[in-house]
DNA sequence: AGCCAGGACTGAG
DNA sequence: CTCAGTCATGGC
């Protein structure tokens, strides 16, 4: 029984990058947070905003909802889109407070992610973001580095829509919420260190273990 | 000195 | 519904 290409992917950069450990954050709410503030953002920028929050003592649901939209847009300063990710962290508080985690988390994946995505600011990949690793539930993130990674393979055209890709990796992967933080984990830490521009790096680390695929 | 980052919303056609 | 325009700081 062979396995299939994302499941054969999967091995490939396993073997190559080891556990990773993600989400870094010391609660789901953090993690959140963190969804929300990564939006086209270096993950490193996130990191001070991060900081300015926990610094202030601003990083729970209550305190964002207290603290005044221009101190709230202060501290997350540095991880751009300041104005608007403060206005989105704000009506993510406001869900949280009638939405509890253990709440979200019995009502099962569909359930959770179709209420997440009615937050304004909280898109397919956030609201997968926060269902995979502040609920635990197995459900797929689709980010930009996935798109160029498929299509750099010959796997599925980046144009693809996100509900179709994130389909292809829910069929063809066993339903392990572990496996699925690892693997999005892994394409992150791979697009990291491979080139952005070329169609296929001849110096991938993948070439010699993913034969099947290249 | 540009280019781009772990997206989502909006308005036009 | 498709798609360009918009939002913004910091790293390399």
């Amino acid at each position: 029984m062979t396995d299939s290409p994302l499941l054969a992917l999967y091995h490939s950069l396993n073997a190559h990058y080891g556990d990773l450990e993600w989400w870094p954050a010391d609660s789901a709410f953090e993690i959140a947070v963190g969804a929300i503030l990564t939006q086209n953002t270096d993950w490193r920028n996130v990191e001070k905003a991060l900081g300015n929050l926990k610094s202030a003592n601003v990083l729970s649901i209550e305190a964002i909802l207290e603290t005044s939209t221009d101190q709230l847009e202060m501290l997350v300063r540095p991880s751009g889109y300041f104005r608007m990710k403060a206005d989105r962290l704000k009506h993510l508080c406001e869900f949280l407070e009638l939405n509890s985690f253990d709440a979200l988390k019995k009502m099962g994946r569909d359930q959770a992610r179709g209420r997440l995505l009615s937050v304004k600011g909280v898109g397919p990949e956030t609201a997968d973001d926060i269902v995979l690793y502040a609920l635990d539930i197995p459900s797929f993130v689709i980010d930009t580095y996935t798109r160029r990674l498929l299509e750099r393979f010959g796997l599925y055209s980046s144009k693809l829509k996100y509900p179709v890709l994130q389909a292809a990796f829910h069929q063809q992967l066993p339903e392990d919420a572990s496996l699925f933080k690892q693997y999005h984990a892994l394409i992150v830490e791979h697009a990291k260190v491979s080139c952005r521009k070329k169609p296929l790096c001849e110096s991938c680390v993948l070439k010699d273990t993913c034969p099947q695929i290249i």
